[in-house]
DNA sequence: CTGTATCCTGAACGATACTG
DNA sequence: CAGTATCGTTCAGGATACAG
């Protein structure tokens, strides 16, 4: 971390890399959506089976969202019945160890 | 990440790790107060002059979400003026590399 | 199958005023 | 100094219906 990061904050949401990347893991499932596709390729249908609480409009708002950030590309495919996957691009796949970080403190015993 | 991650997953907010995690640092200016408390003992006062645009009712609560989260403990002492310090606790310190890994994808240039 | 449009509700945020 | 109480607004989330 860069010694400007101790500059005065007035704003929350500035250019700050750490805003930046809360703001691409921003929303609920928006983790769980990336953790699936962590494990692979998905269409929407394979996304909304996985996560079945989620509704068909907050999956379409995710995945906008994940791909506005670059997070993840879409692959569509033409014909019938029309197929997208998702997949994640390599900046997306560098969420990997963040993801784990998350993991790891939330998964802490607290001593130490 | 143990394998049972992969389980089907009906709720957003479970006792998943992840969610733990991004719970204790949700909402704006979170993880601005943490970091200013990351260099060290701060008061009440000291906290809302380095975050002029957070109102007092706004950092009043992250400082109760945090305290609850168990990241950081109050040390109030007695006597007129009023001085209450907020510290870390060694969880709280722990979210270092997690902001540090916020940080590192934040600031990634996309490529490799 | 793969989405988008619309509407509604509840939570978060911010301003202001007030208390110990 | 260190907060809490109250209130109005804004915004994200979820249900439903519909479209390419």
């Amino acid at each position: 971390m860069p010694d400007d990061a101790r500059a005065a904050v007035a704003e929350p949401t500035p250019s700050c890399p750490v805003e930046i990347t809360l703001g691409a893991l921003r929303g609920r499932w928006t983790t769980l959506v990336v953790r699936e596709l962590l494990r692979g390729e998905r269409t929407f249908t394979e996304l909304a089976r996985a996560l079945p609480a989620l509704s068909d409009k907050v999956l379409s708002d995710r995945l906008a969202q994940l791909a506005e950030s670059g997070v993840l590309v879409r692959d569509r495919r033409p014909g019938w019945p029309p197929r997208t996957s998702y997949r994640l691009t390599p900046r997306g796949r560098r969420l990997g160890p963040v993801l784990q970080a998350l993991w790891d403190w939330g998964a802490g015993d607290d001593r130490g």
